[in-house]
Formats: structure tokens, C-alpha cells, sequence
DNA sequence: TAAAATCCCATTGACGCCCAATTTTGCCCA
DNA sequence: TGGGCAAAATTGGGCGTCAATGGGATTTTA
């Protein structure tokens, strides 16, 4: 699900993800880095908060906890799209995610992510090798 | 069983494809870059919850299981047949297993996949070769 | 007041839905 | 066994709707 930025640095989000966010009645879009890859996620504010529950449940001194509690609340900002459903793109997104004029979106259930193309196909790519290797030495 | 892609960039999906799928009920589709080859697996919704139980049962935030859900979630999309059971060759299709003008189905019991004709015959060519060598070196 | 962000409207293009024409298939009968 | 026929499957294309796109105008802010 790949979008090209407009010449004015705008993306049209998907319709099919805009249903989901108008079926949540969710305004406000919470957009952060993403915790594992180079990629921003955007969600509504409940995950956010089904985040930072997850993160309390750990031990709250631990770097990693501490690490992802600094993403969620220094690493995100709040945005909304605008009339025609687009969103944005800050260099706050351009910088973390390394996207210049193609956007590809890819849905994750109740949240959805911004990629830069090939750092996506790379990454994908990468998983592929993985497996194989796996099912091959498990032979 | 290797069909064309019409002007309008559809192709029909052959009536003993369909058959199944009615008799499963499944409306939506589930079509997905295939784990292995350079070929479209379209299955029911079922599939894809598979997957999801599958990484719903590990840590949610290891990478582990983000790399997979990148690979189910960026690497599939939801799609559903015309009123005369045509699936539309989207660029997502395309790309990913350099289909152009032809189609060729490769029914694999409870779901099936849509490769580029010479990309099958070369990778059954391959397989072929493998299981010569093998029988070869058993002897 | 200039630049940027926001709002607004027009055009384009893609897709779903529909119907008609044509081809293929399975089956019966001469 | 070869037609002939009816049903099913495939194919081609028209049309309306809505998402996506592009760009202008207006407001806000530094």
C-alpha cells in the first residue's frame, strides 16, 4: 500500500485504514517511533495507553523499560488529517523513518505503521532469509 | 491452468477455485506475498488469524514476533472478487511475483497462489534438477 | 508581512457493480 | 461416435460512485 507525497509534503491516507479510525471514533492520531524498526507508528490514544501499561508491568528501573516509556512519551507527537483524510509529513516522520516521496502503509490490527519502501521490502526480505535458514537446519 | 489479465487489469479465477471457496464461505480473501517463492497466496481470513494466534503466543514487543507480524500485516492484503469471480491484479500482485499479462493458478488444497507462468515452469525446472542430483548420490 | 499551515473546491482516476456477448463444458440422443 | 443443445463459465465493456490528487484561497503565526 504504497503513497506518493504531494508536492505540498502530503500524504492521503488509505481509506481502509481511515474506516478503522472513524469506526474507533479516534480524532487525535498519536504518532511515534516505532519501537523495533525504522518506522513511525500512528495509533489512536487507548494504544497508547495499552503501551505504557505493558511497559508498567515490567520492572519500571529496567533500560528497556525506561527506553520504550522515552519513545512513547518523548518519540511521538499528536497530529490529524486533514478534510481529504491526509496527513503530514514532518520531518519529525522524514528524519526516523527516512522517507522522502513515497510512503508505504502497512496495517498492524488496531494500529498502523509508515515505512519507507524498501526499508520495508529489505526488512521483509531479511525475515524471509530467516526463516528459511531456520527450516533448513531443523532438517 | 494459466489465464490472461484483461484491458481492465482483472483476471478470472477459474470456477474449481471458486468452488472452494463458496463451499468455505469465504467472502474476503486473504492475499499475501508467499513465504517462500515469488508467488501471491490468496486464502480465507482463517489464515491470516492463524498467523496472529501464532504471534499472539509470544512476547508482542520482541522482534521476533514484529518481524513476522511485519511479514503477514506488510506483506498481505484483503481483496474480494467481482460479481463474475475476476480478482483484480493490483501492483502489489504484480510486484511481487512479476506478473504482467498472464496468470497461471496453482491450486494447493485449502488455498492457492497466482505465480508469473515462466517463473513456475523454471522453479519446477529447479525442484526437478534437485531431486536428480539427490537420487544420484543415494545410488 | 512573509511563510506556513489549514481549509476548500475541481479534476482525475480507480474500483465496484452491472449487463450483454461469446466460449466452453457436460450430457443426451440419434 | 458425432451432433446438437442447454447450462455454466468466461470475456468484454459501460457506467456511477467514491477515493485520491492537485492546486488555489484563506487564515494563522512567527
Amino acid at each position: 500500500m504504497t503513497k506518493k507525497v504531494d508536492a505540498k509534503g502530503r500524504v492521503s491516507v488509505p481509506s481502509a485504514f481511515r474506516t478503522v479510525l472513524t469506526r474507533l471514533d479516534i480524532q487525535d492520531l498519536y504518532v511515534f517511533q516505532d519501537f523495533v524498526f525504522p518506522a513511525i507508528s500512528i495509533a489512536g490514544p487507548e494504544v497508547l495507553e495499552r503501551f505504557e501499561r505493558h511497559i508498567d508491568q515490567g520492572d519500571p528501573f529496567s533500560p528497556d523499560a525506561n527506553k520504550m516509556s522515552l519513545l512513547i512519551h518523548g518519540g511521538g507527537v499528536f497530529m490529524k488529517l486533514d478534510g481529504e483524510g491526509r496527513l503530514a509529513v514532518s520531518d519529525f516522520i522524514r528524519d526516523f523513518a527516512g522517507i522522502t516521496d513515497q510512503v508505504t502503509f502497512v496495517g498492524r490490527g488496531d494500529y498502523f505503521q509508515l515505512w519507507e519502501p524498501s526499508a520495508l521490502t529489505r526488512m521483509q526480505d531479511e525475515t524471509r532469509r530467516e526463516r528459511m535458514e531456520q527450516s533448513v537446519r531443523s532438517t
